[in-house]
RNA sequence: GGCGCGGUACCCAAGUGGUAAGGGAGAGGUCUGCAAAACCUUUAUGCGCCGGUUCGAUCCCGGCCCGCGCCUCCA
């Protein structure tokens, strides 16, 4: 079976797949980075991720590109106001910006496209347009889309042009353009953004790009002019969307994209989690609050990427909480023996083989996170219980951990990497002097003069002399001293096994 | 006003025309030197409200109430 995908072009849920028998050619619309991204912003990267990933599962091959919008009104102010030139102001957030989607266990897609590195396929789209009149020059130098002369304008988004009548919002005298919904290709060089770096000279006239074209020129530049799949949040359905469409099929006379895929909002308190209202949290607020990564992207992937999804600091303590189930499980099959022969084997084998297969189904079936998630507890909940009665085979334990590899390749939140990716985060904090952002027990657990690794094994063993002892006192007491220091003991016939909790 | 989405147990949440997955939390229990982990039991005669279709609806249709998003930069 193939993946089946919403598709918000028809609005049906439609396969999935590669038109030239190759590689899925797909654009996704990155980041502006201007700043620090919230988690709102990560969470249309972690489903496209899951999206990668079940394309993978479901045999599809991947041409995924990704622009970085590395010029626009927001960078050129910020700049400017700091004195450096765009290219200088961005870079950090750049870095910052992969720096998250690693913690977050986002792959990378094949290429990243940056925009002001694709300046002249952007100048020789709006020449094409140009040429056939769609596009026009407007007294100050800039360059706006003629609206009217694209007749499928509105069909991603299903707006119905005739009532966006012009003047209904835009009072069309404080624009120099032909209509109010004609949208700007091209801006006309002002003098400060000369000074920051953030114009081009082209045969339009010296400029910056418009943010739609960006988009429209470098996914036909990288992928062609009609591409498989396009995929961002929500809110880009329009107009952003809806103005890539317009630009390349106005110039191409090709159909853009074929699929469209749209991530819905994180809600905050029931709103919107968004910079301009102020109620949104970064990954490392989050990371620096004692939050771990992986309970983040758990939580993030939770909930179906159609629906939207309220965001809370308690929801992220439960996914905490059931990532750790997870791991515990895994650590469990995994480094234990088990005998060849069990009883009740062919049932439990059976159960196993029905949560692979339903997990493999729910994430075909438009990418059902949900339940594929309940697919996983059901088979770590018998196997569990086979394992507690001395009922697990070694064949079903292995069946187990082959579910177990599938699950990770999507959710990747098996292996622990959350203690690096909080140091990381307390490195930032001290370099970028935020530290007063830092929660105490994140200080002490992490910062300097926190326990190594090393420290750690040295009192579990001495803990393991004093049980052998029976200085039951004596273990305990190492115990509550580590417990309070965030390590957490597990004994068990294995040996003892720690970690942060 | 237009377009779109949603209202399921204490919280999150899946789902189907035939009688409610899963996670988290709470309570009780088993196991263990004690813990932790794990397991067992337990928490919706009901899926926003009112009608309709049907042998039967949480799921289909109609109306209503509530919430969210887009219609302007925005993941």
């Amino acid at each position: 079976m193939a993946l089946q995908l919403f598709n918000t072009l028809s609005g049906k849920i439609e396969p999935l797949f590669a038109s030239d028998g190759h590689a899925l050619r797909f654009y996704c619309c990155g980041p502006t980075i201007y700043d620090y991204g919230h988690i709102g912003n990560f969470r249309t990267f972690l489903h496209v991720d899951v999206l990668r990933r079940t394309a993978r599962l479901s045999g599809l091959a991947l041409h995924h590109v990704m622009n970085i919008t590395d010029v626009d009104d927001k960078i050129i102010r910020n700049a400017a106001a700091s004195g450096k030139s765009i290219g200088e102001y961005s870079a950090r957030f750049e870095r910052a910006f992969f720096e998250d989607m690693d913690a977050l266990g986002i792959e990378r897609p094949e290429e990243i496209a940056r925009a002001t590195q694709n300046i002249p396929a952007m100048a020789s789209l709006i020449e094409r347009l140009a040429a056939q009149g769609i596009a026009y020059k407007t007294e100050d130098g800039s360059w706006y889309f003629r609206i009217n002369r694209f007749p499928g304008y509105g069909k991603l988004s299903k707006k119905d042009l005739a009532g966006m009548e012009d003047g209904a919002r835009v009072d069309l005298d404080e624009y120099d353009k032909d209509a109010a919904r004609d949208f700007a290709l091209w801006k006309a060089a002002r003098p400060e953004e000369i000074a920051s770096q953030a114009a081009w000279d082209t045969a339009l006239g010296p400029g910056r790009p418009g943010w739609h074209i960006e988009c429209s020129a470098m996914a036909m530049k990288y992928l062609g002019d009609s591409i498989d799949l396009h995929a961002g949040g929500e809110d880009l359905m329009f107009p952003h969307h809806e103005n890539e469409i317009a630009q390349s099929e106005a110039a191409s006379h090709k159909p853009f994209a074929r699929h469209w895929f749209h991530v819905r909002f994180l809600l905050v308190e029931g709103k919107k989690m968004a910079k301009s209202e102020g109620n949104f949290f970064t990954l490392r607020d989050l990371l620096l609050k004692g939050y771990r990564a992986s309970a983040i992207r758990f939580l993030l992937l939770s909930v179906p990427y159609r629906h939207q999804l309220n965001f809370t600091l308690d929801s992220l303590t439960e996914s905490t909480n059931a990532v750790d189930r997870l791991r515990t499980f895994n650590r469990r099959i995994r480094n234990q023996a088990w005998p060849d022969q069990a009883p009740a084997d062919d049932a439990l084998l059976e159960l196993i083989r029905k949560g692979d297969a339903g997990f493999t189904a729910a994430l075909e079936d438009d990418l059902n996170t949900a339940e594929a998630r309940a697919a996983v507890f059901d088979v770590l909940r018998a196997v569990n219980t086979a394992a507690d009665q001395g009922n697990l085979s070694r064949m079903a334990a292995e069946q187990t951990l082959a579910l177990l590899d599938k699950f990770d390749a999507i959710f990747a939140v098996l292996e622990d990497h959350d203690a690096e990716h909080t140091r990381a985060a307390l490195a930032w904090a001290e370099a970028e002097d935020r530290l007063s952002q830092v929660a105490p027990e994140v200080l002490e657990r992490f910062g300097a003069g926190s326990l190594t690794d090393a420290q750690i094994e040295a009192l579990v063993a001495e803990r393991t002399r004093a049980k052998q002892q029976r200085n039951f006192a004596r273990a305990d007491a190492i115990r509550k001293e580590l417990l309070e220091k965030g390590i957490l003991l597990e004994d068990s016939r294995q040996g003892v096994r720690w970690k942060r909790t």
